[in-house]
Order: C-alpha cells, then structure tokens, then sequence
DNA sequence: TGTTGACATAGAGCAAACTCTAGACGATAG
DNA sequence: CTATCGTCTAGAGTTTGCTCTATGTCAACA
C-alpha cells in the first residue's frame, strides 16, 4: 500500500513546481492520536470543515487541515466540548465577519483554562499534603 | 424542614460536652455541589465509606465524612475515574498496611496533574496566539 | 485472478458517570 | 387531618463522545 498511497497522497492535486503535503486519513490518524473513527465523526459533525476528496472519494487531508486539527484538539483538551466546536467552526467557515464572536468563544475558553490550571494547582497542594501525612517519618 | 433537621441532625449521637457537626444528605449536597443522588451513588459504589444512620434509616454525615468527600472531589476534579477512586476507598478502609499503595496511588495522581497544569499551560499560549492573530491591529 | 489492505458510508453499540423515576415513609405546617 | 417536604431504595434512563460493524469499492501484489 505504500507505494500506492505515495501516488495517491503525494501527486494528486498539484500544481507544477508546488510542493504540498497531503495525508490520508489514516496518516493524518496516525499522527494526530485520533483514530480513523474519530477523524470521520468529526467531519461529519462539521468539527472539521469538509475534506477534500480524490477521483475515489477517499479524504485527502491538506497542511490547512492539519492546522485546524490541532487547533481542534487544543479546545477538546482543554474541555471544549463538541458542541461548543462545532459552533466554534461554524463561525470559522462564515468568513471574516465572525471574527468578533470568535474572539469572544476563545477568550471565555481561555479564562476557563486560567481557572482550571489554578484549580488544579490547588488540588495538588492537597495531594501533595495528604502524602506527607501518609508519609513516616 | 429548619427545626425538624435541627433536631434530628444537631442533637443525636452527641455525647455529653461533645460538639459535633452533623449534615442530612441534602445538606451535604448543598455544600459541596454533588447532586444528592451522586452522593447516593458515591456511597453506594463504596466510594464514601457506609455512612451513618439515624433511626429513621436517613444518613447523617459527620466530620470526617465532610473531609473524605472533600478529597473525593479532589481526585474527581483532578481526573481520577470513579474505579480508582473505589480502589483508593477500599485501600482506606483496610487500615494501616495498605499506607504504602495509597501513597503509590497519590503519587501517580501527582504526576498527572502535574502533567496536565503543563499540557494546559501549552494549550493556553496556542488559544492566546490565536486571539492576537485574530485581533485587529 | 484472487487475496489483501486502506478506504468509504450508514448506522448500531458502548462505557462512564451520573440523573431521574416510582413508590414508600415519617415529620411538620396550616 | 391532610398536604408538603425531605428522605429512603431499586432500578431504569440519559448524555457525551466516541467506537465498532456490516457491507462495499478500488488498487496492488503474488
């Protein structure tokens, strides 16, 4: 299959003298951490904006697309939930004039993030004090 | 309600001199944030120790109930699974000998926060990139 | 030419962690 | 006295976020 997916993934959609990276989708599966699964649910949930597609209608993913999924996991890790990404990349695909409204998304997910890094900072000192405790000596 | 819990929930169990606090499950609920029947819940996968009755079947939680709860919420908020933390209760509540596993066990819990405060300290720079590349000027 | 392997879709299934319902009981307020 | 309230148990139901299955296509390798 290599070779196979090197002319699938590697020629296909170029211009001349262009060098662009494409992944399929269990490429872009294996370097994210996302399974194939995952991957497709996303799309369809319109988390991902709709994946190009070859002449057989397998996804093939873009360096643009791979941004985007990082970005994606970002907000998931820090507890985004799937809801609040689709709404997230709806507003993404609106164009320019959504920029505000996005700003406002990330700035809330932000403080979220600041309260829970300070949260957990808390809950270790508790950790850390019930294993002196714990500890003889 | 007021005087009924005050009656059954401030003056049972209570030797003479001795001042002790006592909360109804909805009590509890209130003051730490848990649903009563994720309290219900909590006792009944033997992640609470068996909580105290009183005549009427209800249970009162006493001191050290409050405590255990409060770092339940602690491991909860910090990502522990309902199935470890049923392990580190059982671990408890076979005394003395089992000291070294439950600090195995915090240690672990430890680490994960510590890596979770840095993978979210990442995540925040990527969302603060983010809204400056977004913001005008 | 037949098997293998990556991909496709639609939709069912699953695990975790609650969350709620039904039906019952005793206490208290009006 | 009766309606309401807070509690009880057992067990069913819900939500989220995947995860898997069935079925099928196409291309490459032996």
């Amino acid at each position: 299959m290599t070779r196979n997916l090197e002319r699938i993934f590697a020629n296909k959609f170029l211009l001349k003298g262009e060098v662009s990276i494409q992944y399929s989708i269990g490429k872009v599966a294996e370097e994210t951490g996302l399974s194939i699964h995952t991957l497709r649910y996303y799309e369809k949930e319109g988390i991902l904006p709709p994946i190009k597609r070859n002449d057989l209608g397998m996804r093939v993913f873009d360096k643009d697309d791979m941004e985007w999924l990082e970005f994606t996991c970002c907000l998931r890790n820090t507890g985004m939930t799937i809801e609040e990404m689709k709404t997230f990349s709806h507003l993404t695909l609106q164009g320019d004039e959504t920029v505000p409204q996005r700003i406002a998304l990330l700035n809330q997910q932000q403080e979220r993030v600041m309260s829970q890094v300070s949260q957990l900072n808390t809950y270790l000192s508790m950790i850390k004090y019930k294993i002196e405790k714990y500890s003889p000596e």
